[in-house]
DNA sequence: GCCAACGTTGGC
DNA sequence: GCCAACGTTGGC
């Protein structure tokens, strides 16, 4: 099981539409990096979901409901190039994490999202993600 | 609105 | 292959 942290801006798409919608199909990605994470993703796999300029925090977790495929938002003869995968909500963290709380946090000092600020999906360590997940209080069982 | 980071494009 | 110009992301 890998763990990553993907980004939307919720004025484009919010972790309420991807409750409403119970299946998010996670496309438009047009960087090597963020397509290759994209592509690494396995079955099952986590994923925080992160609000990108207005909200500024983790709020919520998902789960890859199915791997890599070809955009099909890309133009046709880019349509092997750039990757999309789907995403399915498990639940909101009970206190959603503020940027500025995971930038306090020593141990999250290293994650790839402080790292390389730009980039909209990045790995995310196991440790990482457990200490993420109890600063959002949020307990997983499922 | 500003600006830093950084990826992409295109001339040479 | 280098690098300047330019566009985009995203925090503040």
């Amino acid at each position: 099981m890998n763990y990553w942290l993907a980004k939307s801006e919720p004025e484009a798409f919010s972790w309420h539409d991807l409750v409403r919608d119970g299946v998010a199909r996670w496309d438009g990605v047009r960087n090597y990096a963020a397509r290759n994470h994209l592509r690494a993703m396995q079955l099952g796999d986590l994923c925080f979901f992160y609000h990108s300029v207005t909200g500024v925090e983790v709020v919520g977790v998902m789960r890859v409901v199915r791997t890599a495929y070809p955009d099909p938002t890309a133009p046709d003869a880019e349509r092997d190039r750039w990757s999309c995968v789907d995403f399915a909500p498990l639940c909101p963290l009970a206190t959603p994490v503020p940027l500025r709380v995971i930038k306090q946090t020593p141990c999250l000092a290293n994650m790839a999202l402080l790292r390389q600020s730009r980039l909209s999906v990045t790995p995310v360590t196991p440790e990482e993600f457990a200490i993420l997940l109890s600063l959002g209080n949020t307990v997983l069982d499922f």
